[in-house]
DNA sequence: TACAACTGTAATAAATAACATTACAATATG
DNA sequence: CATATTGTAATGTTATTTATTACAGTTGTA
């Protein structure tokens, strides 16, 4: 991961869950967060095409759960965001010539990838509940 | 993580492994990764801060290992090169006055630093002499 | 000793990525 | 019909990453 956006979504999320049902609009999510709006609507088409929320437009639109936070990993909303591979930056681009370079991203892609595994399996232990009740 | 330091320096370290003691200059392996030698000698630092690697100056000069590959552990590897949490950015300065921005980073870095842990751990069973075999 | 091949490191530039801002159409409410 | 909101595109700004240039210092060797 290389930015901010899986701290922005689990944010986003748990505002939703701690609403209770109440829509909220991007605008107050951005003030909470401290981003631009946009950044947020951004980041809620994403969440919508994940299923895990629902907005609704026009004059009191917002935002809600789209379903329990119970049954929201955060595997789920890790693997939502997730772009690059988690240890390395999509450009590597080693010499083909190279006995080590040709085959490197091979082998590294498989590192990542296991690893990444393991990472996934952890964060699908904890759910957006479990996440939300730590705040008091 | 949040650029390509962790393949550059593996990289290196492979390089370095196969060369079976014979030094190679920050040239060549820049050549091999394709990357600018700088850069190359600035991950050199770091490696040899840790212990990884020795550099030999003037002319046929180069770097070699400094232990067995067998003894060096991805996990090092990784806390060698690694800089932001792995889930995150730095920036992350949400509003104080929200009951959920207030109290976000605290439970953010928690969760980021079990599930670290957890990928650590993994990454503690490899060794760069596993990693190298696999290269024909 | 002089030269060549290196490392070490600082300074700067270029490229890329992340994030912010502006703008405005579309939608819904009252 | 006025207002508050989402949706989205386009553009600008800032931060980060990577590359480049430059050169002093070190070492081997002719």
């Amino acid at each position: 991961m290389n930015n901010a956006r899986f701290a922005i979504s689990l944010h986003i999320l748990t505002l939703l869950e701690k609403a209770n049902g109440e829509l909220l609009s991007s605008d107050y999510m951005a003030g909470s967060i401290n981003i631009n709006p946009v950044l947020v609507r951004k980041e809620l088409i994403n969440l919508r095409n994940q299923g895990f929320v629902e907005s609704k437009e026009g004059k009191n639109g917002g935002s809600f759960l789209a379903k329990p936070a119970n049954k929201i990993t955060l595997d789920q909303v890790y693997t939502a965001v997730r772009q690059n591979n988690l240890l390395g930056s999509s450009k590597n681009d080693p010499n083909p010539h190279c006995p080590v370079g040709k085959q490197i991203n091979q082998h590294l892609t498989t590192l990542y990838n296991s690893t990444e595994q393991v990472l996934i399996q952890e964060l699908s232990k904890k759910t957006l509940a479990d996440f939300s009740k730590q705040f008091s």
